[in-house]
RNA sequence: GCUCCCUUCGUCUAGAGGCCUAGGACAUGGCCCUCUCAAGGCCAGUACACGGGUUCGAAUCCCGUAGGGAGCGCCA
């Protein structure tokens, strides 16, 4: 048998990490079981479905990787196979016209709560003939009475519910419309969804949906239903701490590769194991291993992961990323040598690449801006006369390599006799302006034998005019 | 209120009766390395929600309690 899994997002708000993750573990279970990975938009609630939410959905999977075998679909085209099934249901008896108003529910489930028990229609159309004038009836389904339905959940294991704790719903609306619940069982049933993975908000529809999904015909998939990600302080995920775009952590410099395994470890885990590349993962995933708990998103573990991989991937590959960061800034560098040597120089020292790009400013302009702290500090009495001994030393270099760079700088502190340090933050300063970059020698090899002199010129001016 | 779900360090997790005086990771503190900042290495502190059972033995099994979450829409 085939698996087929699905990503079924409503495009009502954003596609956040939470979203992410469910989409993540789908393509994963089917990934590593040679399956297909579908990806179905939810958009039957036409007042807050947006274009905008669609695209957004679209793109940021894209920017992950997580590429989908068959669609997009969209509920809102397939309204002919929804009334199609609709008819067939209520042909054979299987849903029913209900004419309840909207205050007639309304009075029912009061009545309800005020016995203390739980709101549900109770069924007084189910055996109407006839239709009531002037009212355009919603269609209900017929939901066993007695009797349990077991969810057997790949995370949870089995579920019981009675019948008896479920009501007919709604699957069609006054104006004929479908409803959600109606729509997922449609579709998962022609779409033949062998694997649903979801969020564990939809457990308790699952039932509902089970029965839906006999009456026409369909054997049930398997589910699994996965806790929900909270916020860092452990409260529901809000816009303060995640619920952003995903995209968002794209402008932020994280690499998709780091968000995803930040997000595979929300639950679940391979040994001490914390760093993966997608193709491990998908031999090591396991929807059944992951954790029924809700687990809270961390930044600064994502942080570190996100730097862990970026000390992994390959130069030309974070160049690239790195270019892009800098275009954020204004800055445009088509270097390739320049852009994989400040990867090489700055990766062990960003978290991010937008951090990268934000810190190796000085090896893409013409000239720096000292920072008056920081010049005030290394660059006035004896660092002035550093300055002078680096220019005379570092002027006729026969190569300009980070070695040989090296080898002067060191020759520098000897001959002074004076620590290297008193030698590279003077020249620490006058190239990059800052008090903090990669190794002098990478540094100054990088900016080129032209800059650092002038450089090392302005440097001198600047201490002058102190 | 009813139904369902969940509960190991601050956080993410390992743990499927003895290997647990509970392991790893992030974060935190200290030390080492060192031209800055990092990265890296070493060390430290901190957890089995609570109460009963079952068992020679429980973080692991059972039952309660407490706390948290979800659902109960002509929303998805």
């Amino acid at each position: 048998m085939t698996i087929v899994t699905r990503f079924a997002p409503s495009p009502t708000g954003l596609l956040h990490i939470g979203g992410v993750r469910t989409a993540l573990f789908s393509w994963l279970y089917a990934r590593r079981h040679g399956g297909r990975f579908i990806l179905r938009v939810e958009d039957t609630d036409r007042e807050r479905s947006t274009e905008a939410a669609v695209q957004v959905i679209l793109d940021g999977m894209q920017w992950l990787g997580l590429t989908h075998d068959e669609g997009p679909y969209y509920q809102t085209r397939r309204f002919d196979r929804y009334a199609q099934v609709l008819q067939q249901l209520l042909a054979e008896g299987k849903a029913y016209h209900c004419y309840c108003s909207k205050e007639e529910l309304e009075e029912m489930r009061n009545a309800q709560i005020a016995r203390k028990e739980k709101p549900r229609y109770d069924g007084r159309c189910r055996e109407r003939t006839a239709a009531v004038a002037g009212v355009q009836p919603v269609v209900r389904f017929k939901n066993p009475l007695d009797g349990e339905v077991i969810v057997e959940d790949l995370v949870h294991g089995p579920v019981v519910f009675q019948n008896a704790e479920l009501d007919d719903l709604i699957i069609a609306r006054s104006d004929g419309t479908p409803t959600y619940n109606f729509c997922v069982v449609v579709d998962d049933s022609d779409m033949q969804i062998t694997h649903v993975i979801r969020g564990d908000d939809h457990l308790n529809n699952t039932p509902r949906q089970i029965n839906m999904l006999r009456a026409i015909g369909f054997a049930p998939p398997v589910y699994a239903h996965v806790a929900m990600i909270l916020g860092a302080d452990g409260a529901k995920l809000s816009k303060r701490h995640g619920a952003v775009s995903v995209l968002h952590y794209r402008e932020e410099g994280y690499l998709p590769e780091a968000l995803l395994n930040y997000l595979v470890r929300l639950g679940w885990s391979h040994g001490d194991q914390e760093i993966f590349s997608l193709a491990e993962l998908e031999q090591l995933f396991d929807i059944a291993d992951v954790n029924k708990a809700a687990s809270a998103f961390n930044p600064e573990k994502l942080l570190w992961v996100n730097q862990q991989h970026m000390m992994r991937a390959s130069l030309p590959y974070l160049a690239g990323v790195l270019r892009e960061q800098l275009q954020r800034l204004g800055i445009e560098s088509d270097d390739r040598a320049l852009l994989e040597g400040v990867v090489a120089g700055q990766r062990e020292r960003s978290k991010t690449m937008k951090e990268m790009a934000q810190a190796s400013r000085y090896f893409f302009v013409a000239d720096v801006e000292i920072d008056d702290k920081t010049g005030r500090k290394h660059l006035l009495g004896d660092g002035a006369a550093m300055l002078v001994r680096l220019r005379t030393g570092l002027a006729d270099l026969t190569h300009w390599t980070a070695p040989s760079i090296h080898d002067a700088l060191t020759a520098i502190a000897a001959e002074s006799g004076l620590g290297l340090g008193k030698v590279a933050q003077p020249l620490r300063v006058a190239l990059t302006g800052t008090a903090v970059s990669p190794p002098i020698d990478v540094t100054a090899a990088l900016i080129g034998r032209e800059r650092c002199l002038v450089r090392l010129d302005r440097a001198q001016q600047w201490g002058a005019g102190k």
